[in-house]
DNA sequence: CTAAATGTTGACCAGTTCAGTCAACAATAT
DNA sequence: ATATTGTTGACTGAACTGGTCAACATTTAG
């Protein structure tokens, strides 16, 4: 039951973003370049988090995206489903109502015990507490050069390329986390 | 996080082997019948359960499928880890020694969480659990002529059609659940 | 021995989704 | 006026999925 790269890539996003708060606006460059995820890719990516009032962004020089909430007003519950669309395993757990037959069925139910305890990790997690979280890393670690905190199990040696600058013809990029 | 159509099929498959116990081999066709799943779809999802010796297979006439091994000693885990290809969501909770980076990545362990949340339901329920839950649904319900147990949020309206029997030429099947 | 009824399996397909790209444009600071 | 950032509609190739086709294998019944 995979997560998909955009509720990950978004995650990721907004920890780094709650990294670098206090910074003014983050230039979306910086994440893509600070993540290893395509700029052009995150700039679509970041819409709906805007769209959700979670982060603002400001154009121009100097501009970027920022926090608009406080880490803890972020839960990850939020996110993902905003993210991926549906947390649920299957339709009849997500929208019990459009499948009326399903109350008489006991796999149902087991989707709905998965969910449940999926959402319920999820719903008490929040964007503070992945940033106490990967400060403390940090702080046995003592990573300061770097801030590519994640390992979200994509093949990081992959040979593929991506721009993650715009307006360039095509050329070398960084190397990307594919599926 | 959705679950593959193909995890959702294989558990029903299973439900309805459980429920048939004791009457032989349970020929596919009668299976795909009452699930509204394709035949020939059915017959090769049937496979990783055959080689995984959870069910067995007997061909010709009075042929079908049964199974091997007790209700109770199938546990919806193992079920779904075999059809679905992984529980985790990332590859890296489920393969970590390929990602010795994501030791220091707080995003990880919230995708570790979500995975044990979910692993735990999975594999604390057994097909016999399933067995015993939706005959207390059907006793309740008295649906008798409706083995059709299921309703996974497929959308069953679909005018979609699929073969389900062999060797026609195409034409006109039984309404699929489509995703 | 033949026909029918079942499973087996390699190959294939159309549709969908995904991760990413392109480019024109908008807004803002210098 | 230029550079630097975000915005967004449209598009793309690859991967995957749910399903199909057909030849074949096995088994039973007549």
């Amino acid at each position: 039951m995979r997560l998909s790269a955009k509720a990950c890539y978004g995650t990721r996003l907004l920890l780094d973003l709650a990294l670098h708060q206090g910074e003014g606006s983050v230039p979306l460059k910086d994440i893509a370049r600070r993540q290893e995820i395509s700029l052009l890719y995150l700039e679509h990516l970041v819409a709906p988090l805007i769209a959700r009032a979670m982060v603002k962004s400001v154009r121009g020089p100097r501009g970027g995206v920022s926090l608009l909430k406080h880490p803890e007003e972020i839960k990850l519950s939020e996110v993902i489903q905003l993210l991926e669309g549906q947390i649920a395993p299957v339709e009849c757990v997500n929208n019990p109502k459009a499948y009326p037959r399903s109350d008489f069925c006991a796999i149902r139910d087991v989707w709905n015990e998965v969910h449940k305890a999926t959402y319920g990790v999820l719903e008490s997690t929040t964007l503070q507490d992945l940033l106490e979280r990967q400060r403390q890393k940090w702080d046995l670690k003592q990573p300061k050069d770097d801030e590519n905190q994640w390992n979200n199990g994509r093949d990081t040696n992959s040979t593929a390329h991506v721009r993650n600058e715009r307006n360039s013809r095509r050329g070398k990029g960084q190397t990307i986390c594919r599926r």
